[in-house]
DNA sequence: AACACTGTCAACCGCCCGCGC
DNA sequence: TGCGCGGGCGGTTGACAGTGT
């Protein structure tokens, strides 16, 4: 009973992949694209499921990965995008250009959740708990009206520049509290989220055919946030573009397996 | 120094959905 | 229209690192 596996499990390996491994799959998705994740390995030479192959791309070999932790602003906008979403990881992903619905999960679970929970507020509703709130030490953390100072770019809610030097895993109750405060004062985002219309960041972003993260430029090709398709078939597409996947890779240190 | 506990996150599992036939 | 396949998604697990005792 149940669904068949999606590749034959004997001979295929598991557990953390090495850089041997990474190697041959970002050789070969640089040479080939992955218009086939089941046939990659055999292709690749790579001993792992396809499925494994797709994670190990989107979730940490991708080019146009951001690294390290969520900045203040992407876990405001994840909170937000949850309170409408729901655990909607890949559609949040999508709206963070350069994180991954995985990173984004985990970063819920284990911060943002916490967090949510610490403040008074269910994670999953994102209502206030109907418990008394029991910490005696941040009981100002109770939901306050717009006074929390924001400036909006581009339809979203920034923090003004007094907190802009806000470092790390920020546990500060100013953070918490603006945090809360743009979950009760989203409307304005989420009217440049749901629009379906580009916006015009979107089109600063995307002229010229290249998309821009970080200051690297990307093809617009297949490029569709957290769950992005993102290497090119067929590879030619990179003709006459600016953008080289050795140049991206050196964003992210894919340079240490020797591209 | 050694052990226990906790936190983090990469990777896996199984179901769902969309597409092609 | 129904079926099968492949890709995608969300939930969960487990290994490892960090911290506390």
């Amino acid at each position: 009973m149940g669904r068949q596996p999606c590749c034959d499990k004997l001979g295929v390996k598991r557990g953390p992949w090495t850089t041997e491994e990474d190697k041959k799959l970002i050789n070969f998705i640089l040479t080939n694209g992955h218009y086939c994740w089941r046939a990659l390995p055999n292709l690749a030479g790579l001993r792992r499921c396809g499925k494994s192959c797709r994670l190990r791309w989107t979730n940490y070999l991708r080019p146009d990965l951001k690294r390290g932790l969520l900045s203040h602003d992407e876990e405001q906008l994840v909170i937000d995008l949850h309170a409408h979403m729901g655990n909607k990881w890949s559609k949040i992903a999508s709206r963070l250009p350069g994180r991954t619905d995985n990173e984004i999960k985990n970063h819920w679970n284990t911060h943002i959740k916490k967090k949510l929970v610490k403040m008074g507020i269910d994670p999953v509703t994102h209502q206030a708990l109907n418990q008394e709130p029991n910490n005696t030490d941040d009981n100002s953390m109770e939901p306050k009206s717009s006074s929390t100072k924001n400036v909006e770019t581009n339809g979203i809610t920034k923090e003004n520049e007094s907190s802009s030097t806000v470092t790390g895993q920020n546990s500060s109750m100013d953070s918490e509290s603006h945090l809360l405060s743009n979950i009760y004062n989203d409307e304005q985002l989420f009217s440049y989220l749901w629009s379906d219309e580009t916006t015009k960041a979107e089109e600063t972003a995307w002229s010229d055919g290249n998309y821009d993260i970080g200051g690297t430029l990307y093809p617009d090709s297949n490029i569709s946030g957290g769950g992005a398709d993102f290497p090119i078939w067929p590879p030619q597409i990179n003709k006459g573009k600016n953008w080289t996947f050795q140049d991206s890779c050196q964003d992210f240190g894919v340079h240490d397996f020797g591209f």
